[in-house]
DNA sequence: CTAAAAACTTACTTATTAGTAAGTAACTCT
DNA sequence: AGAGTTACTTACTAATAAGTAAGTTTTTAG
């Protein structure tokens, strides 16, 4: 068993992770990737026959990644305002390298994608809606955070703050997402 | 003088400010433009150099249009309640159409684009945030509305509900956008 | 050590992109 | 009516795009 000091496939998420939240999924190629990671353009290829597949790749690296938020959580001893900073913390930290989520990223050119990968974004998004709608419904449950609307609608307007906040955030500066970083944290209070 | 029943230039601009809004930025190019309005590629080069001419006479367009918003709002009787819902209108509109602002269909490009339309796309992004700040102040100030927040930040809330959620609502459906706005209107009062 | 599988590169193809130079038709002004 | 201007089309170019077939190197497993 050798060690293997880097694995193209994963450079390759890597590249087209930071790519779409930087540039856009309709703003790179796959010779830019090769560019970038010194491969040749076939090689991009080889492990992602199309674009599609990579992008497909990147949302379920996306779900993986958030089930396993939400396993973390689950096990945790944090409030619920704690486990919704969580959630925040992760736009916090696109905001400082200039990149937006590849939610907010990949809803500009949903007209562009195929079914299969559309139906997919449905149920990714379906999912952080609906852990973080939890959060909240239990959030009030037990007297730890307070708000008026249903959980589901908090958790649009909260979502919605982020993902927009942190497109804005690059075009009228931080500032602003902190602004309404601070906000929602306080609105729960 | 005759009477011009179609004017080549403005219907470039009307195809370019949709595809914007449906297939995103980087998603369309002159050839589509010319297909849809079964023109050549190069007479969409006569009316605009380049595909960042035509982005920025888009955004001139907005410009002038929330200008005339503004001063149709001045002089007009509406509560701030009233001046507020037609900015929301503005998205519901958006949202009956499968297409999304072309603000946050930019803000997924913005690494894309030249610095002279990036100074004015975020002077554009301070108009229409200085636009609902004021009304939201004066709708304060004369008892109409109801907001902890800062003006400031209560427009940045206000208008990154809407801007993402249009983006949410082709995704995963108009109720999630009626949710919203409903929320943001109650929220108000 | 060796065969097969994996991870590539080389060398293409085909389509699309932005863009332009040169020519033509139509309108408009005097 | 004729000259200039405006609004195009025709016919390209050069660059980039996605994708693939065939060959080469590297790794792994027996």
């Amino acid at each position: 068993m050798s060690i293997r000091t880097t694995d193209t496939k994963e450079e390759i998420l890597r590249i087209g992770k930071q790519f779409i939240q930087y540039y856009g999924y309709n703003a790179f190629s796959y010779a830019d990737i090769a560019r970038e990671l010194k491969i040749k353009n076939a090689a991009v290829h080889y492990h992602f026959r199309g674009k599609e597949d990579l992008l497909m790749a990147l949302i379920e690296n996306y779900i993986q990644n958030y089930q396993l938020l939400a396993q973390q959580l689950e096990g945790s001893k944090l409030k619920a305002a704690g486990k919704i900073n969580k959630f925040i913390e992760r736009y916090t930290g696109l905001c400082d390298s200039d990149s937006i989520c590849i939610i907010g990223s990949i809803a500009s050119d949903y007209n562009t994608l195929p079914e299969s990968v559309k139906a997919r974004i449905s149920e990714l998004i379906e999912m952080v809606l609906g852990m973080v709608e939890q959060t909240l419904a239990e959030g009030k449950k037990k007297g730890e955070l307070h708000f008026e609307e249903s959980p589901r609608t908090r958790a649009l307007l909260i979502m919605t703050n982020l993902a927009a906040g942190v497109q804005l955030a690059r075009i009228s500066g931080k500032a602003d997402y902190e602004a309404i970083r601070k906000a929602l944290i306080k609105q729960l209070k």
